[in-house]
DNA sequence: AAATATAATCGTAATATTGCAATATAGATT
DNA sequence: AATCTATATTGCAATATTACGATTATATTT
């Protein structure tokens, strides 16, 4: 099929797992430590960064765009993007639920 | 094409981003949650919970535990999943670099 | 040993993702 | 206004993912 069946989840569930989906490719990881040690990015900057075209450099943005995990500024020719620091607390949040689960009990 | 240039990445970037993609579907999300709860599971238990088949569950398992993000021990004639919880620990690494990142510096 | 219980695997269909060339769009510059 | 610069979008091919029925494998129970 290749459909997820969304509908049988839970909203937060969807939500997590989109952002988590994002996340997901090593061009978009190397996209959020551009960020991360830049601060700031234009498409072209990724482009001249990564070994991919510019056509898929830009459809990577897009899709960290949708979720949230950066945002863009319109900056005369150019778009400045940035990384937008609340779904990642969001996903440590998540994250350390986990741990502190995991910490009270050991597994079988 | 469907298929990712691994090569052009770091093993880091290539690791993390498969972690987050096994995470990246909300019936695996699910999963985890499951876990967080009841902290052991069998196959069985996932069937009884989610509205997948039982073909589609242990593949969904195999893959978090492809990644690490669970494991699991034979107890006779199931098998007990739980977390593991290194690669939360990982994952919440990478986060919190992120975070403490754009908290130094506001977007354009 | 036959039957049952549990879970993995195989095969397959439907859909999604990845990547790029080509093209389109929009602001800046001459 | 013509050109340049920066980026988005479209269309397409190759591959990956999701899901399930059917089957298989292994351990347990009768």
């Amino acid at each position: 099929m290749g459909i997820t069946k969304s509908e049988h989840f839970t909203d937060h569930q969807n939500e997590l797992a989109n952002v988590l989906k994002a996340l997901g490719h090593p061009a978009r990881v190397a996209i959020v430590e551009y960020l991360i040690q830049h601060k700031q990015c234009i498409c072209g900057d990724i482009v001249n960064e990564l070994p991919l075209s510019q056509a898929t450099i830009s459809q990577h943005l897009r899709e960290l765009k949708q979720v949230g995990i950066i945002q863009g500024n319109i900056e005369g020719n150019s778009i400045c993007y940035c990384l937008n620091p609340l779904v990642f607390e969001q996903i440590t949040k998540f994250m350390g639920i986990v741990i502190e689960s995991v910490m009270k009990n050991k597994c079988c």
